[in-house]
DNA sequence: TAACGGATCTTAACATTGTCAAGATACAAA
DNA sequence: TTTGTATCTTGACAATGTTAAGATCCGTTA
């Protein structure tokens, strides 16, 4: 919680981190769609024009949910990636993570991958604190191919986006809501993720 | 386009698909979040309360949209399988036809998978619609293991979302924006798909 | 210390939007 | 021809994003 530090009525002192904070409450009741910013800024005991102080407009607080959540996947991937020595040890850990990550944060991964997706992407900041969370990813692909050839790069980066794209649909098919509509919810996430990326290393269907 | 049949200026006589296919239009313009049920009666030529006859709300033409979309996903979807005989090369076509679905009609794969989540995927009409696109996958997938055994049902399902997440995935970076930020865009989808398909059946990185 | 400028907040207003109620119009069946 | 039903319109409502103009506070400088 951010601390109000209200001695008088007027300035509210930590309003830009109070507002995100809120934000997230409302999305986690109301979904994305349903979430006003007049309601952020009237729980936040502020008053509907209050906000643009702090953000340009609706989007741009959005965005900032966004950079925190990226920020936070940023930690939670380095953690599962010190965890182990072994690169392949590590890459499992990275993905056990990123799953996780967005069972855990449902809110967080719908604003940083769905929300008003255009006008999002465009915001410098959030960019660059994706780019910062995925950055481990890379890192230990590279190490699994150590190979310092130049056509190489080339090679990794399909890799990566396999991994990525790997762990992001289960994540997105979780959180977007298909996988427990269509598949029957019978089997746990948490097991699910498990099973499929051994399922990865030993079988090779496509 | 639907034929609009105005004898007279009251009954439109085909509003219902008259609008999913303005609604489409206008989110191709202006994004799934800037698209107002108004100016779909606008540009229907019809008053701003018309659609109210046809869907009970916003929400339920965006549904009608998603089924459509999943009804053309169903039919890419038969065409991919048909193609081929080999169970094997049924699966990499399916999920081919699955990515370029998603790169081709991005509108349609955006408002299938993402707007307005909840209330979308309590619809029945468009559970079933996602179960068929969905069935090729899994039938595919049962070719491949034919074997009758009851205990082998949770390995098939296991093995249909693995491989509904990979392409599921791949597509979602690409449609939702991710992918031609952070990764540099020089790889062309195309090739991409195939090579990351490719990539699936040889190597095993999890 | 006092004045001043910038940052932060408020009030008041605006156009736009989703939605609904009540009434008008067309058409099909009786 | 009458009558009911489906479709469409008009008119209204509250809610929302956003802006303009003014109030209030705080740190800095004279």
């Amino acid at each position: 919680m951010a601390k109000t530090c209200r001695t008088n009525t007027y300035h509210h002192c930590n309003l830009r981190q109070t507002l995100i904070e809120n934000c997230l409450k409302l999305i986690e009741d109301n979904g994305v769609s349903g979430f006003t910013l007049r309601e952020v800024a009237k729980i936040s005991g502020v008053s509907p024009a209050a906000p643009y102080h702090h953000f340009r407009n609706k989007t741009e607080l959005l965005a900032a949910v966004a950079v925190m959540g990226f920020e936070m996947l940023d930690e939670a991937q380095r953690k599962a990636s010190q965890q182990f020595d072994n690169p392949r040890d590590k890459l499992r850990s990275l993905g056990r993570s990123y799953v996780m990550f967005a069972v855990n944060h449902k809110v967080y991964f719908h604003v940083m991958f769905r929300a008003n997706r255009e006008p999002l992407w465009e915001n410098e900041q959030l960019i660059n604190a994706a780019k910062q969370a995925l950055s481990h990813l890379e890192n230990t692909i590279r190490e699994l191919y150590p190979e310092t050839e130049e056509d190489n790069s080339s090679h990794i980066q399909v890799t990566v986006l396999t991994c990525w794209s790997m762990v992001h649909g289960l994540a997105s098919l979780w959180v977007d809501g298909p996988l427990r509509t269509v598949e029957s919810g019978k089997l746990e996430i948490e097991k699910l993720i498990d099973t499929i990326l051994s399922q990865s290393m030993t079988h090779k269907d496509f």
